[in-house]
DNA sequence: TCTCCTGACACATTTGAACTGA
DNA sequence: ATCAGTTCAAATGTGTCAGGAG
C-alpha cells in the first residue's frame, strides 16, 4: 500500500515502520521522550531544522494550479450524527479501545489528484470541564483532568494521492477511543466523562517529511461527544443500537434485546422526545437526504421500531427526529438552553431543567447547528451546520517537477479515472512532489532506536505558529444539507485549556467556556453566528488573521484568503438541524484560528475578532425557535473579551530524524522564520514514530502529539517516552 | 450511598483461511 | 497452476450486567 520508496525515511525496522508523529509544546520542564542519545541527536540539528519552516512563498504554480480556496469535506454522516448530537453523543471507551460509532465518513473534494495526502484525525477537548449525567442531562461538574498526550490518528491509506481521496468515502472507523492512558497500542487517548471535538486533517504528504507543508484542517461541530464508560442516556443506547449493526443483538427482535430501557432518574422515554413538528422540519429535511448512512445500518432496526412501516425517510423520524424537541420538551435529557445558539454562543444560563439549578454548573443545551454557523456548505442553504472549516492549506512551493516519483503510494490511488470524477481542477501532470520525492532516502541507522529515527519534525502539521484561531463559517451555499460543513480553521493546535483559567473562571453557564470563546463575527445580514471555536489559546486570540477572504463558493466553510472582519460568512437561516441536548460550547471549542490558505499563513498573524460565547444574546429556548438565524445578533468579531495573557510562543523544537535531515528540501530558507511572522506561539511539533499498530498494513497511522508539561500544568504525560512501541 | 470504572458475557459482524470447482 | 466463489471459524465490535473501588 504505502510504498516505502516513497518515503524510505520512514522505514524504521524490517517489520514496523516508523509512522507516528508527536506534536509536543515546548514545556518548561522538558521531559525527555526519547533516551538521551535521540535527544541529544534532535538538539544537535542545524537550528534550521529545529525551528518552524519560515513560511514558504507561494509558487506561482501552486497558486495557479492548485486551487486551495476549493478544498472541502464533507461529513457524509452528518445526519446521523447530528441525530446523536441533537441527544448527546456519548462514546465508550474503554481500555482495549473502542471504535467510535457514528463514524466519521468524510468526502473530500478540492484536491489536487496528483499529489498526496495524509489525512489525521485527533480529537481535541472542548473545554476545560468535566461533565456529570444529572437531571438528564450533561453538566459541567468541575476542572477537566490534566490533559493526556494528544494522540493523532493517521488514516490507513495515507499517504494517498488526492485523486484516491477524492475518489471514495473516507472512513476514520479503524480510529479507537481509549482511557487507558499507559496506552500502547496507539489509540487515541481520552478522558471520560470530558467532551471532545475531532478534527480532520488534510496535509500535503510531503509536508510531513518536508516542514512548511500546507494543510486542511475541518471540525464538524456536531461530531462532539463526550466520552462514556457506560452510555448515560438511553437515548443514546438507543440509537446506537439501532444504528449500529455490531449492536444488533440488542434491537427489539434481537436476543438480547431490551424489552425496557432503563431509564435513569433523569432520563426522559425516548418517545416522551418525540416532536413531531419540529423533528419534521428540523429532521426530516436533512435526514431525508441523508439517511442513506443510517438506513443502512438502521433498516433492520427501523422496521422493529412502532410505526416502522414508514419510508425510510419517515423512519428516521419516527426513530430520531423525536428527540430533537425532547430536548426542550424534557427537561431531563435536554436542558432547555437555549437551542438557536450557535456553538459559540452559549446562553449564560442555559440550565433548563429546573432541577438542575442548583448545579453550579449549567448544564449543556441542546446545540442548534443552524444557530451557529449559516454558513455549512453541506448543509441545505437553510441549514447552519456550525461547521468550522479552516483552511490552513499553503501549498509549499513546489520543487522543480522532474516527477520521478511514483504516482501514487497506494494502488488504488494510481487511478486517474476514479479521481477524474470528483476533481476538475488541477491537471493529473503536476505533481509538486516529483522532485521532493527523490529528496527521501532511507534514513542511515542512527544510534537512536529505529523508531526514533524515523522522527520528522513536522513543521507544525497540525498547527502552526502564529495561527489563530477563526472561527467562522465562511460560505453557506452548500447545496445539500447531506454532508456538514466543516470549519476550516487554521493550523491551529488544540492547546490545552489552561487549568488556572477554567478553574478560576466558575462556570457561569454551561456554555460558558471557561477560556474566552472565539467567536467570528458573521455578517450581519445573516443571521448572527459566532463560532467559538473551542478551546483557542489565548495567547493567540488576539492575533489578526490576514489575508483572509471568504471563498463563496466553498460549501465547507472554506475561508480562503478571508477577510474576517471584511467579509464574514453568510449564515443560512438557522434550520436543519434538529437542536442538540449535547451542549456545544464552542468558545472553548480548540478550533484552530482560521489561516489564510497561502502559506504565508503560518507566518501571518490574523486579525481574529473574538467574542465570548457568553457575550451572545440567550437564543430562546425552544429548540424550534432556535433554529432561526434571525434571533441571533451578529457577533463583532472585534467584540474579543481581552484574553489571559498567553505565554509567548516560542518557536517550536523539533527533532528530526537526523538521516532525513540532508534530504529535507533544500527550498527551503535556511534561516529561521521571520520572526515576525512567528509570534510568540507554543508549538506542537509533530515527530514520526514507530507504528504502534503493526498489524496495520498501512505505515503511516498514528500521529502522537505530546505535551510536555506544558505551561498549563494540565500534567505532562511522561508515559509515551517509556512506552515500549516507542 | 453514590458515582464511576472494569471485566465477563452473549450476540452480531467482519475478516481471512480453507475448500471446491471451473 | 490459476482464479473465482463458497463455507466456516476466529477475531472483532457491541451493549448489558454485576461487581468493585473510591
Amino acid at each position: 500500500m504505502l510504498s516505502m520508496e516513497m518515503f524510505p525515511g520512514l522505514t524504521l525496522g524490517p517489520q514496523r515502520i516508523g509512522d507516528c508523529f508527536y506534536r509536543e509544546r515546548e514545556a518548561p520542564v522538558h521531559i525527555p521522550l526519547f533516551p538521551p542519545a535521540c535527544e541529544a541527536a534532535a538538539k544537535a540539528l542545524p537550528p534550521r531544522l529545529l525551528a518552524p519552516p519560515p513560511p514558504a512563498p507561494v509558487s506561482s504554480e501552486a497558486a495557479t494550479t492548485t486551487p486551495k480556496d476549493e478544498v472541502k469535506m464533507e461529513l457524509e454522516n452528518s445526519s446521523l450524527w447530528k441525530q446523536f448530537s441533537s441527544v448527546g453523543t456519548e462514546m465508550i471507551i474503554t481500555k482495549k479501545g473502542r471504535r467510535m460509532f457514528p463514524g466519521l465518513k468524510l468526502k473530500l473534494s478540492g484536491l489536487n489528484p496528483s499529489l498526496r495526502y495524509i489525512l489525521l484525525l485527533d480529537i481535541v477537548p472542548v473545554d476545560n470541564s468535566r461533565y456529570r449525567f444529572q437531571g438528564g442531562g450533561w453538566q459541567a461538574v468541575g476542572a477537566a483532568e490534566a490533559r493526556l498526550p494528544d494522540r493523532v490518528f493517521i488514516h490507513p491509506d495515507s499517504p494517498a494521492t488526492g485523486a484516491h481521496w477524492q475518489s471514495r468515502t473516507i472512513s476514520f472507523h479503524y480510529a479507537k477511543l481509549t482511557n487507558n492512558t499507559l496506552d500502547t497500542k496507539g489509540h487515541i487517548i481520552l478522558h471520560s466523562l470530558h467532551r471532545y471535538q475531532p478534527r480532520i486533517h488534510v496535509i500535503e504528504a510531503r509536508d510531513v517529511l518536508r516542514w512548511g507543508g500546507g494543510q486542511h484542517s475541518f471540525v464538524f461541530p456536531e461530531t462532539q461527544f463526550i466520552t462514556v464508560t457506560a452510555y448515560q442516556n438511553s437515548k443514546i443506547t438507543e440509537l446506537k443500537i439501532n444504528s449500529n449493526p455490531f449492536a444488533k443483538g440488542f434491537r427489539e427482535d434481537g436476543m438480547n434485546s431490551k424489552k425496557n430501557f432503563r431509564y435513569r432518574p433523569g432520563d426522559t422515554s425516548y418517545q416522551d422526545t418525540l416532536v413531531p413538528e419540529q423533528s419534521l422540519d428540523l429532521g426530516q429535511e436533512f435526514m431525508a437526504s441523508q439517511m442513506s448512512d443510517i438506513s443502512i445500518t438502521l433498516a433492520s432496526g427501523i422496521q422493529e421500531l412502532p410505526g416502522s412501516e414508514r419510508a425510510n425517510n419517515t423512519m428516521a423520524e419516527a426513530t430520531y427526529t423525536s428527540s430533537f424537541p425532547a430536548a426542550q420538551a424534557s427537561s431531563s435529557s435536554f436542558p432547555s438552553a437555549p437551542l438557536p445558539q450557535s456553538s459559540s454562543s452559549f446562553p449564560s444560563h442555559p440550565a433548563s431543567d429546573p432541577s438542575d439549578r442548583s448545579d453550579p454548573q449549567p448544564s449543556i443545551p441542546p446545540i442548534n447547528y443552524p444557530s451557529l454557523l449559516s454558513s455549512s456548505p453541506a448543509l441545505s442553504s437553510t441549514s447552519n451546520t456550525p461547521s468550522l472549516q479552516q483552511t490552513s492549506f499553503t501549498f509549499p512551493t513546489p520543487p522543480p517537477s522532474s516527477s520521478t516519483s511514483p504516482q501514487s503510494l497506494l494502488s488504488s490511488s494510481s487511478s486517474p479515472s476514479s479521481s477524474s470524477n470528483n476533481y476538475h481542477t488541477v491537471p493529473d501532470t503536476i505533481s509538486p512532489h516529483t522532485s521532493t520525492d527523490a529528496s527521501f532516502h532511507a534514513p542511515s541507522s542512527t544510534t537512536c532506536p529505529s523508531d526514533l529515527q524515523d522522527q520528522v519534525a513536522v513543521h507544525s502539521l497540525l498547527t502552526q505558529p502564529g495561527q489563530q484561531l477563526q472561527a467562522g463559517p465562511l460560505a453557506t451555499d452548500s447545496p445539500s444539507d447531506q454532508s456538514s460543513a466543516a470549519f476550516m480553521y487554521q493550523n491551529i493546535v488544540p492547546t490545552n485549556p489552561s487549568p488556572t483559567l477554567s478553574t478560576a473562571q466558575p462556570f457561569p453557564c454551561q456554555n460558558q467556556p471557561t477560556v474566552p470563546a472565539l467567536s467570528c463575527s458573521l455578517p450581519m445580514h445573516a443571521s448572527s453566528t459566532s463560532f467559538a471555536p473551542p478551546s483557542v489559546p489565548p495567547q493567540m486570540q488576539n492575533l489578526p488573521f490576514p489575508h483572509v477572504s471568504p471563498s463563496p463558493a466553498h460549501p465547507a466553510l472554506h475561508l480562503p484568503n478571508l477577510t474576517h472582519q471584511a467579509q464574514p460568512p453568510s449564515l443560512a437561516p438557522a434550520t436543519a438541524f434538529p437542536p442538540s441536548s449535547f451542549p456545544y460550547p464552542p468558545s472553548t471549542l480548540p478550533h484552530p484560528p482560521f489561516q489564510p490558505s497561502s502559506c504565508l499563513a503560518v507566518a501571518s498573524s490574523f486579525q481574529q475578532s473574538v467574542t465570548p460565547a457568553a457575550t451572545l444574546p440567550p437564543v430562546a429556548h425552544n429548540p424550534c425557535t432556535s433554529s432561526s438565524t434571525p434571533s441571533y445578533p451578529a457577533v463583532e468579531i472585534g467584540a474579543v473579551p481581552p484574553f489571559n495573557p498567553a505565554p509567548p510562543y516560542r518557536p517550536e523544537m523539533v527533532r528530526h530524524h537526523p538521516s532525513l535531515l540532508p534530504q529535507l528540501d533544500p527550498s527551503l530558507p535556511p534561516s529561521a522564520p521571520n520572526p515576525a511572522l512567528y509570534p510568540t506561539f507554543k508549538s506542537y511539533p509533530l515527530r514520526l514514530c514507530q507504528d504502534p499498530h503493526p498489524s496495520l498494513s498501512i505505515p503511516f497511522r498514528h500521529l502522537y502529539r505530546q505535551q510536555h508539561g506544558h505551561s498549563l500544568s494540565q500534567g505532562s504525560y511522561l508515559e509515551m517516552s517509556t512506552r515500549p512501541m516507542f
